[in-house]
DNA sequence: TAGTCTAATTAGACGCGTCTAATTTTCGAG
DNA sequence: CTCGAAAATTAGACGCGTCTAATTAGACTA
């Protein structure tokens, strides 16, 4: 059984899209092939030689192309994954189709058989553990965009209510970065704030488990300085607000 | 600011680890990147000068090989990604240290921007939303190899003793694959079964949500053959008794 | 059946990223 | 200060995956 990752990208697209046309139409012609794969129709030429070098597809000029057993085994399984790969964004991370379809159609190729097969047994576990994770996590979302006022969720059918981070921040495990002064650091928990700043935040490397330390304070703490795997940034107030942090030596 | 992804995983590759080899020893020798990226010498050159194009680095023939200001600030992010993935795979998925870091290596340089948003996000809720998601997964692994004799989870101290699993099964909302007859089929909720069985149904594509139509069965249900994506396969009863199903029309 | 259109193929090119085998430069030890 | 080793570079090659332009085969039409 040929092994996922064998062969490059290219030629594994390329037997998907003959499985998939195989399916629909009977037959995998040249020209379809080169189409769905957005390709010139010559390009499809010496992909289905070395397809055909691997036994994967039955191929001779002028001839009809065909999978070999072999070929339609992989690209079967090279399609499962694709599928799966896809759903799990789309269900568990809330990832937008185009984007997960996206996305999968790279992870499928790269991605470690061990990786996957632990990615599918989270899915399992998070469908069957009786925990709804998934909509507790679209709360999660959905609460993060309201607002940046240090609660962490003032919406009051919210599941964190009563979730342990006020409790904490009370007993001085948590702090916001804003609360720091210079010299101090701590190790990033999350972020709290809307889209556009975490989103800002992220894009800047502000992500969980990165050790921050703050450098200098304008007077009303704005802006704010801090070093960041020997990095140097400039945060606004706003932006500091958000940043939640476990305290760190 | 360069985009994350505008460059070939090679280049990539190559920014990191000059970055690094800054960071540890104030300089990026020519032969240091070679050794740490597996490469030849000679592979450096046309990298750099690449790299150099697109103002990332400062090179010229001979010279002391350094960051540009972009390229501190790409490099870094990268780094950050890096890591993250890494981290995410490990305490989230659980998957083992080497393969973690092998995957964040290439996913670094594939994921979109949105779905790694959403990966940062899904971790930090399952960080501070208190539900202790990441041992329950845990014990849910745990408990999945040590037996298959249709029964979730058979420790004492397992979170689904009383999960709505059979409940559910009771009410006929979930299956296993032997208990079908031919002609039936149903959509794949999970594998209950030790790693070894585990390993070889998800290789096969018996993955969550898939349709799997039961279409002849050997007197004892040993084998049963199955029709999935199109597909036929051979399923022996163990493995079919580890195949719980949603049932579908 | 000849003409024409389309699909398929070939020829030849290019860029990336790598290699090996030379060659040149640099640098430190004696 | 010179020499030799190590580092850097060049030259030239290769495979993959793509392209355009030209050619050939096949199939349908009039």
């Amino acid at each position: 059984m040929m092994k996922i990752g064998a062969l490059s990208e290219s030629l594994e697209d390329y037997l998907e899209i003959i499985y998939q046309l195989i399916q629909e139409t009977k037959e995998a012609r040249i020209k379809d092939i080169a189409d769905r794969k957005n390709v010139s129709m010559s390009s499809v030429i010496p992909a289905l030689r070395r397809l055909s070098k691997e036994n994967l597809v039955n191929y001779k000029t002028r001839g009809i192309v065909t999978l070999t057993s072999q070929g339609q085994n992989l690209a079967a399984r090279l399609l499962g994954r694709h599928e799966f790969v896809k759903y799990f964004l789309m269900s568990l991370l809330d990832v937008p189709e185009e984007i997960a379809e996206r996305d999968a159609c790279l992870f499928e190729h790269y991605m470690s058989p061990e990786t996957f097969r632990k990615m599918v047994m989270f899915f399992e576990f998070v469908d069957t553990c009786g925990m709804n994770i998934r909509s507790h996590f679209e709360d999660y979302i959905a609460n993060l965009d309201k607002q940046g006022d240090g609660e962490i969720c003032p919406a009051p059918e919210c599941p964190f209510k009563n979730d342990s981070f006020r409790r904490r921040q009370r007993w001085g495990m948590v702090k916001t970065l804003s609360s720091l002064s210079p010299g101090e650091s701590g190790r990033v928990a999350r972020v709290q704030a809307d889209t556009a700043i975490r989103q800002r935040l992220i894009d800047m490397g502000v992500l969980p488990n990165v050790v921050i330390t703050v450098e200098r304070m304008a007077p009303l703490g704005d802006p704010i300085e801090i070093k960041l795997r020997g990095y140097h940034l400039s945060l606004r107030k706003e932006e500091a607000d958000a940043i939640i942090l476990y305290p760190s030596t």
